[in-house]
DNA sequence: ACCTGAACACCGTTCAAGT
DNA sequence: ACCTGAACACCGTTCAAGT
């Protein structure tokens, strides 16, 4: 006899977000998951098929919601504001979720990891910025080399291992404009030496 | 009565380490770990305060071999080639253990991460090296920066971020080879050079 | 001093049984 | 069709009891 669903994947998701942001990933966990939408813990396993799943769809969540953000933001004129931009919006997206934030580049096992596609869709105003100025050939290279600076920089502040003293903010500006300037293109003269 | 120790912290450090890095960190399992030094779950407590308190012992293991595997590979007599041997000597020991190198700089509590004075000591040789190219002032800065990138590249790496085709290792000497040369005094439009 | 079994509160997951 | 309690194999950790 069919019974009206008492909660759905989407409740699911939002309610598993939010535990991971306030408790973190290990405390996560499939009774408090369902706890907090209602339902005993075994009914989960009825809207997704295991917590790796679980974990999987809190990252589309959220790359979907940070792509957006990114987009809105990479709408200037000129390629090295909208990287600024993008890397502005990165690091205050993970300061308003940084275990979500965290969560989407971890190590992982590949069926836990968000969709490819959405990593794609997410990638698209880096890679259309970076093109401008580092050159169709190096348009990939310099991208990760971009998003390995502004990534490596947001991990480490979340993780917090600056410790040495030191204004983190002028850090991050600082690191901004040189990788900015250095995506000239690099031969720009035939008699003097580079930058 | 005493009874001679059937185990050490030395012994169940290492078996630690090594079960975190054949089979990461969620199957790093007192029990497990016990089990490979050969006593019962409960005896490890007497070594250690709790799971966490290893983390951090492995952390402490990890970062000083890192560290000296850097010392060892600065020792250029340009700070240019030492920068590059420290983002490399970073990259290889992750590819030899990709989970400790992970643990090292994760989102932990405060008491499972590795000692700062430890930290400290990792860090002078890039310290050392970015002072000589960036200046004194800019010092801390660049050195974010580097570090950023590099470990940035490394855990995007290591988590199977760089999915859009291209070559990684291409990738990786093209970041380093650019921002090797980003350490210049940025202001050189007064007709001259750094250096 | 160190090790042990038993115990406690918690996990993820399966499954037969309910509606 | 969805939800549930009971069950299983596993956790981390404590503690009284052994030697």
């Amino acid at each position: 006899m069919p019974t009206p669903p008492r909660t759905s994947l989407t409740a699911i998701v939002r309610a598993a977000r939010h535990l991971l942001e306030t408790d973190g990933l290990e405390h996560l966990t499939m009774l408090r998951v369902a706890q907090a939408v209602g339902v005993r813990g075994p009914s989960l396993y009825k809207h997704v098929r295991d917590r790796g799943d679980l974990v999987r769809l809190i990252g589309n969540d959220a790359i979907q919601e940070l792509s957006s953000r990114v987009s809105a933001a990479a709408t200037h004129e000129n390629p090295r504001q909208d990287l600024q931009a993008i890397a502005r919006t990165l690091r205050g997206f993970a300061r308003d979720y940084p275990e979500t934030y965290s969560l989407l580049w971890a190590r992982m096992p590949d069926a836990w990891r968000f969709d490819q596609d959405l990593n794609v869709l997410a990638t698209e105003p880096l890679l259309r910025a970076v093109a401008c100025l580092a050159g169709e050939a190096d348009r990939l290279a310099a991208a990760r080399m971009f998003f390995a600076w502004a990534h490596g920089f947001i991990t480490m502040e979340l993780a917090g291992a600056f410790r040495l003293g030191g204004d983190v903010d002028a850090a991050f500006e600082f690191g901004l404009g040189r990788l900015v300037a250095a995506f000239s293109p690099p031969v720009r003269s035939q008699k003097s030496s580079q930058r």
